[in-house]
DNA sequence: ATGAAAGCGCTAACAG
DNA sequence: CTGTTAGCGCTTTCAT
């Protein structure tokens, strides 16, 4: 800018004004100004300007675990959309362990973003206490944080496995396959916990060695799914707790050549779910409107309108594609 | 760090010595002036840092058309490989359109990353020139961009659609569908490219009807797909240039009932392609590679040792899996 | 081993 | 309408 003030000799405040598009400066300098401005190619520093204006950095961070998945680009569409309308830049990045978590969380709060939306992969997440406590705006997504208070917004998880437990109960299946996660992550738990509901509303026994958690990988899920069904007592059906190990298993099942005669419901949707054979049947909710609602509630945050930190639930429903609708031996 | 520097009782450089870690600061000043920081929840303001050091921000920006798709996450993934090496936080953010593109790549340059990693979407980028000027590296994937000199990542893209289309000749077929995005892209240009290439090496025709351009989501080239069936000479195979068309036309031929009658081969590999029925012939690079190659070219840049602006090309190879394979009529 | 002073590029708060 | 002064939080430079 000093540049620039000088080349046309009026006072940087001038040319801060212009190119701030403030008013008060003379048609005839604002010209000038830009003109010179665009000669020398000139671009704000946003980092000092961030540092002048308290910290107020015109972005925002979106730390996922990993992009790519379907659930996670359309989470971000609808926080892209939300924050659109305010002139807001979205920058996302990895977290692909708990480790890499919170070096990726802290250095993006070192950068003054002005809020972060988290999907909480560590135990603990005590350690963004004092960014909370320093007016850092946090909400988390998909999974609610430990050691920390602050905006959550989660899917039904419970109702959701319930719903597609139950449906397959009523299909006829008595022994369902459970691959998940490790048990320790909330939405594991939670999804579990859903799934011996819907046992004991049926009044039906659950049988532990049925329940497989701990795969976060498509391969190893499915694995997994091939040694229960070639044990001596096989599940006739699959309830895969996350799309990874939806994956796994449709791939699995399409190996043994089982895919008609096993069932398998997931839990999220993902891409071309509907087009594998069977389709895929999954409890699905409505992504890009969390999405939406933790923008929401970052910028309500951001403009200081938050109130206590709410949890909010989004409903689940579940998708009858075809795969989940295959009858058990109960109906056969 | 003033803060800190009080309570401890030493000046402010001390307290910056110790929290850079520099030498020069003895034991105890040190674990004292590192317990206070803790206490008092103290994170360094990179705005700050980052203006006083030359704009160096321990930073790099990717900014892509989309996320989510397979061929992005596995380039984040090299990119990811690459900068973790050297502490070096990687973040990304979206450029859904041409506009959008242009905020976002100057948003992040205001903001001082040490570098950007782009996918081209606008026709032209003469508008990163003053960035380029000032030192701003550039490395640009997948298409080479317009109005701006600098390093290029790209995919062997004439290359591959000879490969793939001289396939489907060599399979008997003779009226291949092309599906597409606009054809201004490069991407495009050098794949149509390719498939003439294939035709001409055969001495066959092209019929410039069977070339369906501009298509940018799965459910239109669908259509265009179906409508080019319904009419008077339908193709026997079709050749969707990237992921998108190819899901568009697997969609379609499925509802038709005809994904076992009309070959089907696609440019660059997606999720789930091989679990499809039939599975998806299509034309891959190695992405994790190329995102890896762009960031070291990227490092390179800003360490000072990179020469003139270098343009380097992958190899493709057909990954042949069912779809690509169904005869045409001259072998049926 | 430690500190004082200067200043990165910008804007807030006041003058004129 | 325009300019001056101060200072954001940190690091650099030079002195002690």
């Amino acid at each position: 800018m000093r540049d620039i003030a000088e080349r046309v000799g009026v006072s940087i405040k001038s040319v801060s004004r212009v190119l701030n598009g403030e008013s008060g400066v003379s048609a005839a300098t604002t010209r000038c100004i830009l003109d010179v401005a665009d000669e020398l190619g000139f671009r704000r520093n946003d980092l000092a300007r961030g540092l002048r204006q308290r910290d107020r950095t015109g972005s925002v961070g979106v730390v996922l675990q990993r992009f790519s998945t379907w659930f996670f680009d359309n989470l971000l569409r609808g926080v892209d959309e939300v924050a659109e309308r305010r002139d807001c830049l979205v920058i996302t990045a990895g977290s692909r362990d708990a480790d890499r978590e919170r070096n990726t969380l802290l250095a993006l709060s070192s950068r003054r973003v002005d809020g972060l939306i988290i999907e909480p992969l560590a135990d603990d997440h005590a350690f963004l206490r004092p960014e909370q406590a320093g007016g850092m705006p946090l909400v988390f997504v998909d999974r609610p944080p430990q050691g920390i208070a602050a905006d959550t917004v989660l899917a039904d998880d419970a109702g959701g496995a319930h719903a597609a437990t139950a449906a397959l109960i009523a299909r006829g299946h008595r022994r369902i396959a459970v691959l998940g996660a490790a048990a320790n992550l909330h939405t594991v738990a939670e999804r579990v916990r859903g799934y011996r509901a819907a046992h004991r509303a049926a009044r039906l026994p659950v049988d532990n060695t049925l329940l497989v958690l701990g795969q976060d990988g498509s391969d190893s899920a499915g694995q997994e799914l091939v040694r229960l069904l070639g044990g001596p007592a096989p599940p006739s059906a699959v309830f895969a707790l996350n799309s990874v190990c939806a994956i796994g298993a449709a791939r699995a099942l399409r190996e043994l050549g089982l895919q008609h005669r096993i069932a398998l419901v997931g839990f999220d949707d993902f891409a071309l779910a509907d087009l594998l054979d069977p389709p895929i049947t999954v409890v699905a909710h409505e992504v890009n409107e969390m999405g939406r609602v933790a923008a929401e509630r970052l910028f309500a945050q951001i403009d200081g309108l938050a109130a206590a930190p709410r949890t909010i639930v989004m409903p689940t429903a579940l998708l009858e594609r075809g795969s989940g609708e295959i009858p058990g031996p109960g109906l056969r």
